[in-house]
DNA sequence: AAAGATAATTATTAAGCATTACAATGTATG
DNA sequence: CATACATTGTAATGCTTAATAATTATCTTT
């Protein structure tokens, strides 16, 4: 009496999450797992506490956890009043995470068991400035394994691999799209052609986004689920946080803020390789060249190497330095106000080379004053040039303890 | 040997999501459900297909949403060759959800059921167009309660209902932050206050955000995870839509884009109780008044009414008003670029009073030609003054369902 | 009319968590 | 120093849920 529609659900996309009864299992083992990352070594009885699981349902977990090497005995506690406990402790020596950075002239290495501590790190100059993918590829293949050799570490125990790239990257796919700095780097399948030289998971991200991540993950953005990182150095870019984690867009150009429209800047049409405008103003060298512009040889012009000597000038006094800071304050603040207006986000950090710098952050915020909307506390990043490395550790961190987590399922009984 | 760390545990701030045994059947009766409204009436056969989950394991979920009313037999279909199938059906008449939206001279209601079939509309003025809050409370009780009555829907029917208010929300304590259209709506608690009027679960939100969400359910951006809807009515607003749901940053004011920094527009300090300058240059009223400025009564310069007027009068020919809405597109372009370049949108809707003007939309894109950055479809919202209610009920269903899931814990066995 | 196919139900088995009971090992106290 | 008590951890049993297998019901095909 009624329609066939049976064809209707071959249609359905995913194989949809089932709940079959190993999921409960799998889902208190992720968080015992995570209370006991949080807490650090503790006992069965604070675990239960804790979670609120019964106490046969830790012990269960906890002996799954231990058989996948996650977890170990480290000894009695002291007693509180009765018999004293097993401490529990989270083996964060079970595997190791790397995170590479990319940059238009270097590479950077750093590895880091599952807590999160640093292993070690390592570099290695790239001789040409631009180097073929492939090239980078087996540059990076060597630095990592090298790396691990030095701190003896079997290969095996590389569980995860993040790249950090000046470009805009596809992440799911790991395509880097596109790269301004470097033009034979269109469309290249890093991810495809990394996943060669090692067997672990290999994500590519962007540089910047890595970056808001590391300052998140331990650096002046702790805590906060929604904020802006812009990079200010020979571009200009922003990591965009939102609800934790980073906001890529619908074609993973989000943050690309080099191109903004904002008072004092001249309409444009955006191009992928070139500079925005804006970018060739705000950046490195757009200070230098409007610095040495003006130079007339005095001693109120002393010659600068650095964008940041430009700043560290207008620290001292000088006068025409003030002129140049305040001018770039002025954009960036533009900037600024226009980011905390659109995703009113709860802290705007500034870093890179030129954005930095405190007296630029200082001129910013007197800029901002007095603005009853669009309130954004504004900061420096507290990373450096460690942001990169951090939030590619941070990225890597929890796809490789789940990854240890899930065999578990088949090593069961 | 180690210290206590069970006061750690404290502190946690959330009760844990623990996988107790009932979690299973609850995952899996979301699932179903999903599935069974997504498809249409389907038999118990198919559900088995499309879920993967086993059919007697669906039998029993099926009976469990049966005795909460929100699945029922509606006869036996068509043999395949076999035993005919028994044909089960959503039922969306187990309960019904209201929106509700809040303008600053009148109420609009709108009723559906489950499914989000429209069961009925109404609306009405407010006399004074500044009324107070427990006034408008008390209207809307009336509004809601006289619709249902109508309708011949019993009270509890109603099971959700949603608040469009256009003013800055903080939807997570139901309290109407600022309004910038009426003074005495600052800190109201908004959702509290209705809260007594209904026994029902009560969401107030930002209207802008409702009207994106609507267009996301049912209009223009449909299937888009990402995309913004500018509204460009007496004010300026948008409602950005990240990973497939609204965001409100981090002090619920994102996309209160009305005092952006573009370029042409002088800085000044955005305040709460006034429109930036870029609104007011944008808005239905500066619109006006520009025009009512350069008029000299000729037939050049006829009277007009509405702001869309003018627009209509430049696609007519009149160069006047041809120069006029160059001139606001090119703000308008300027804003969606700086959007796209932050928020890489998959598409950006125009709506409201002004913004859904075709002509405004195809100066618009014209002026964006050219990119290669920041490139974002531009396209009108479909649904008009309508949008605002529709994202009301879409917000409405979702909690509405659940909430019917949830006490099937209780009555089980 | 008999054989085969499809739909739905009914045991039966397996996995997992909670509750209870109990063993092990401390501290507190007379 | 011996006993009572507290705390931790484990073992045994029962409940919930899902998968498998077997059974029943009903229709199509030959």
């Amino acid at each position: 009496m009624y329609p066939k529609v049976a064809g209707d659900f071959t249609v359905t996309k995913e194989p949809v999450r089932i709940g079959r009864p190993p999921l409960l299992r799998q889902t208190n083992a992720q968080i015992l797992l995570r209370l006991l990352r949080e807490a650090g070594p503790c006992s069965k009885a604070d675990l239960v506490r804790a979670s609120g699981l019964s106490a046969p349902s830790v012990t269960n977990v906890v002996a799954h956890l231990a058989l996948a090497g996650l977890v170990e005995l480290i000894g009695e506690g002291d007693s509180t009043g009765g018999r004293p406990p097993d401490i529990l402790r989270f083996r964060a020596e079970r595997g190791c995470v790397a995170g590479v950075e990319i940059r238009s002239d270097s590479l950077r290495f750093l590895l880091a068991d599952l807590d999160g501590r640093e292993i070690g790190q390592a570099g290695v100059s790239l001789e040409r400035p631009s180097s073929s993918p492939p090239l980078v590829c087996k540059r990076i293949g060597a630095g990592v394994r090298e790396l691990l050799h030095k701190l003896s570490q079997p290969e095996e125990q590389l569980l995860e691999l993040v790249v950090g790239v000046p470009a805009i990257v596809n992440v799911q796919e790991g395509m880097v799209m596109a790269l301004s700095a470097l033009k034979d780097w269109s469309n290249v399948p890093l991810g495809a052609l990394l996943a060669r030289e090692f067997k672990c998971n290999v994500t590519i991200e962007n540089d910047t986004n890595l970056a808001a991540q590391g300052e998140y993950y331990r650096g002046a953005a702790q805590g906060e689920k929604n904020f802006v990182f812009i990079i200010i150095g020979q571009g200009v870019g922003a990591g965009i946080f939102v609800n934790g984690s980073i906001y890529r867009g619908s074609q993973w150009t989000a943050g690309e803020i080099g191109y903004l429209r904002v008072p004092n800047i001249s309409r444009e049409h955006p191009t992928i390789h070139d500079y925005g405008k804006l970018e060739k103003l705000l950046g490195a060298p757009g200070i230098l060249k409007s610095w040495q512009a003006n130079r007339r040889g005095s001693r109120k012009h002393p010659q600068v190497n650095r964008a940041a000597d430009v700043f560290d000038l207008a620290a001292a006094g000088n006068a025409e330095a003030k002129r140049l800071l305040k001018q770039r304050a002025t954009l960036l603040a533009d900037i600024v106000l226009d980011l905390a207006l659109i995703l009113n986000p709860s802290v705007i950090l500034l870093g890179g080379e030129v954005g930095n710098h405190p007296r630029l952050l200082q001129e910013v915020e007197i800029l901002l004053r007095g603005s009853e909307f669009g309130i954004v506390r504004v900061g420096l990043g507290a990373l450096g040039h460690s942001a990169v490395l951090w939030g590619a550790i941070s990225s890597a961190l929890e796809p490789a303890v789940l990854g240890l987590l899930q065999p578990s399922d088949s090593t069961g009984s």
